[in-house]
DNA sequence: CAAGATTGACTTATCAATCTTT
DNA sequence: AAAGATTGATAAGTCAATCTTG
């Protein structure tokens, strides 16, 4: 397949030869059909491996990774743009099913915290596997090293952008 | 904020200095955030500009690119990686708001096609503009051409890779 | 009273079951 | 009967309103 066009202007190729001139015109709509497939992929696999969304699983990956286990309920909020709201219901859940723990944070505040459980953490690190086996690697072989870095580096440039325009 | 790891092996860095030779491993915990946000934004915008959710947006958006604002429903499921039921609902959101209609095809097929309608054109239009203007163009010009570009070729790719993984 | 979190109503997405046309 | 699509029940996400603690 090719990638269809999403937000490119309305024009005519005048031949099917690839113009390198125009391949930023070209970056846009691949980059948003990139994420909508790999996004895809992901929440396929999270719910195959874990029977979790691919926003919770997102939430115990945070948590999987902090010290403790343990994170503040408006930092993870902020971390992944969730509302207050969505961090709620999706603890909810996963707290019902015994993966994480919710409770007040030390220090007299009016904040709560939350916490992985052992389960949880099992069940992180068998999603994680899954994706790494079945998504991640086969990618970046494919892509190679060269391209892998790039891609890290592109990644790290536009999510400090997106944070930057969050805050400042 | 610096990109969380979302799928990093657990290991400790000897020095705080990036590790050039390692910035592979950070290439995937960055795409992922990178998407998550991107796709956050995506969602937002399509919300504001136009109160469709971005997973319907992106039906307008191939039905606008495609030869009489027309194409059947199993090929925008294909496209799209939507199921059957999920091209059925939006169609049925979508129909109701008067921007897109379905008919059957013609030929005597057993199958549906949908077109995009005037009204449909117009919040398209207004909608990609929008995502353009907010979205789009400043990343792009955060990135420069260059990395524009390697950033189309390697998601270009990625979309192969993941077309071939279903087909194949 | 305001920061921090929860609740409830509504929308979107998913999965299984069903209907329809050839 | 099988391709192509719809329906209905449930789960996830969003927005506005509300509760709670310092």
């Amino acid at each position: 397949m090719t990638a269809p066009d999403p937000g490119a202007s309305p024009r005519e190729h005048g031949t099917r030869e690839q113009d390198v001139a125009t391949i930023p015109d070209a970056a846009w709509p691949n980059l948003v059909m990139m994420m909508h497939l790999l996004q895809t992929s992901l929440e396929r696999q999270a719910q195959r491996d874990g029977d979790v969304s691919h926003g919770q699983f997102m939430l115990l990956v945070l948590l999987s990774g902090a010290k403790d286990q343990t994170r503040g309920l408006t930092d993870l909020a902020d971390t992944l743009r969730y509302s207050p709201s969505r961090v709620s219901h999706a603890l909810t859940v996963l707290e019902r099913r015994g993966l994480v723990t919710r409770r007040r944070t030390a220090g007299g505040r009016r904040a709560w915290e939350a916490t992985l459980t052992r389960e949880g953490r099992l069940l992180t690190g068998r999603v994680l596997r899954g994706q790494r086996r079945d998504i991640r690697d086969p990618l970046l072989a494919e892509l190679g090293d060269a391209d892998a870095a790039t891609l890290a580096e592109v990644s790290a440039r536009v999510i400090t952008v997106l944070d930057e325009a969050r805050s400042g």
